[in-house]
DNA sequence: CTGAAAGCGCTTACAG
DNA sequence: CTGAAAGCGCTTACAG
């Protein structure tokens, strides 16, 4: 084991400068009843030996431990997931222009008990300050719990009307609108038939965006065909599953279809290409996310835009506010949307 | 501020369960001289008052933090790059599998003095039994005070010869097979005006791997032409830059390039591309890592496959394991590269 | 402006 | 097998 380790406490520090350990302490803590020379004399000392208080004291003794816990629910493979991991730099970037550290945790699934346990020992063991959940269903007892429980937790994708705890801090998409771009852009387009493969339906955006979907094309007098509505989840091969068992039903087809997200849309162009069909003359497809690979693809996907990194920094720093003031959001944010056209949809 | 918070410590336990707080501590720390009964009488109370000891309590009694970490240096924005965001996966997952966490932490310069206090910080106040790196310069003065202080660390890229203390733990990848096995490859194809665009020099492998290169090519008595021999770092507009200058100088070209990484060769191709020349018909591009979208590229590129994960799954678990019970290495990690042939060679 | 002392919630020899 | 007590390194009323 290590073991010439830096032994200096505050008591050290102190007796070398001559003063107190409350006094060390003031310094250390710039409080303003510490005259300049006193504080300058500290000051050396503690920078000459390489002072740094001990974390585990300053904590027990009432201070935050400037940490706050980002936990990645349900992330199949999240060492692969390109978004999912700009998600987590986001956090880890914005949380240290606060001064703050960020512990980062994988939960595979909810439904497991012992990592449901493990998840909630990071909070009441006070290792974090407060926590971000991304990826989560709905509403999701784990979270519930923490926050009846008086944690501070920031959640990314969640409506639970009513409910409006200061300590739940929520930030969404605008779904609403993204899908109304969408559908509009594909209407102008002179589409009709216009199907969707849905998101996961446990979490609020997956409803939210197919009840968008379903506004949006109601709104232009545009019909829902029930043969055309996917289900699937936020994943790439949710997207081939159901663009095969579409091609392989013998229905009729859509001119276009609308994917949850990105993922679902690469999903959904891979099992066109495989059965020979061209995006966009054999159909359009339109992506919600703007994912990093999505200009890469062939044709490059039109989507509707969505700044993960705004979203972060609006939560991150909302959370951080919270745990240092108290200040809860004065309501759910709402992130915006925007189209962006590429080439996977076609004119009619 | 949360309030409400769960009050209940090991007095109240102990307490509840009739015994005292030693009794209590011993079954949370799974000690054997307790008997049976006992224990589950305890245990049933922990549980059902959801008592999780407070973390820095334990740590300043003596226990480890069980938090590691990890070290992000240079990275330009991170948030962006497809490999830095996989490693910070990589270790979390490997982490997490040890019971311990990951604070992650982004330095964008050692020479930045303040981002160099906040990292010893890290460190000094205990807040993590260990740190990795990623990224740094060979020799690196804050790594090296860091393990002169006896701190546990974990290092990839790194070879200081000589240099053998026990906390230092090292893990780099085999780039002189991997360069033998791409000139070695373009020999084979019939190349013998081989170049090469190198990555950073102050970071081992930039040396090792041109060191490497100009070994594999001697060893098949071909020359190393210095108009080819371009300098760069390891990220791609270095590699467009790099070609681009190689374009624009009027000299001979190679009929091949090796990239430092891949993310240079994606540099590289763009360059050719917006000149109006062929991979592989003008130029042959093989590449280094085997990034995620190398095969997605056009041409897709043949590159020297390098195992990510299982780097960073030596590294964390060797490290944990010397934090645990002071094993170091018994000798650098060397991790094994692989040829993995695509399109953006050909055969002359 | 400053120090002595209590207290934060654990763990771990020590004694029995 | 078990409890009383010291100790980990801070912060913060409190008193002066």
């Amino acid at each position: 084991m290590a073991s010439k380790r830096n032994e200096i406490n505050s008591i050290e520090i102190a007796r070398l400068a001559g003063v107190s350990r409350s006094t060390v302490s003031r310094v250390v803590n710039n409080y303003p009843n510490v005259p300049p020379e006193t504080r300058e004399k500290v000051m050396r000392i503690i920078e000459q030996y390489n002072y740094f208080p001990n974390l585990s004291a300053q904590v027990l003794a009432g201070k935050k431990t400037r940490t706050i816990g980002l936990f990645l629910v349900g992330s199949g493979s999240v060492a692969g997931d390109i978004v999912a991991n700009m998600l987590i730099s986001s956090v880890i970037e914005n949380a240290s222009g606060c001064g703050y550290y960020v512990l980062t945790h994988i939960l595979r699934s909810t439904a497991d008990g012992e990592a449901v346990r493990r998840v909630k020992e990071i909070f009441y063991q006070r290792r974090i300050d407060g926590g971000i959940f991304i990826g989560a269903p709905n509403e999701e007892p784990l979270i519930e719990s923490l926050i009846a429980e008086g944690f501070a937790v920031g959640i990314v994708d969640q409506h639970l009307p009513g409910k409006s705890d200061p300590n739940r801090l929520v930030v969404n998409f605008d779904n609403a609108t993204g899908m109304e771009l969408a559908v509009g852009f594909l209407a102008e387009l002179n589409h009709r038939d216009i199907g969707i493969i849905n998101g996961a339906m446990n979490r609020y955006s997956g409803p939210d965006k197919y009840e968008s979907f379903r506004r949006a094309m109601a709104r232009r007098g545009l019909a829902v065909n029930p043969d055309w509505v996917l289900p699937g989840d936020f994943h790439e091969p949710a997207g081939y599953e159901a663009m095969n068992r579409l091609l392989g039903s013998g229905k009729p087809l859509p001119t276009a279809i609308i994917a949850a997200n990105d993922s679902v849309a690469f999903g959904a162009m891979r099992a066109l290409r495989e059965h020979g069909l061209r995006v966009p003359d054999d159909m359009s497809i339109i992506g919600f996310d703007d994912h990093a690979l999505s200009a890469m693809q062939q044709p490059a996907l039109t989507t509707i835009r969505v700044d993960f990194k705004s979203q972060m920094k609006h939560l991150t720093d909302g959370l951080i506010r919270y745990i240092e003031t108290g200040t809860p959001f004065s309501e759910p944010y709402l992130e915006p949307t925007e189209l962006v056209i590429r080439d996977s949809c076609r004119r009619l």
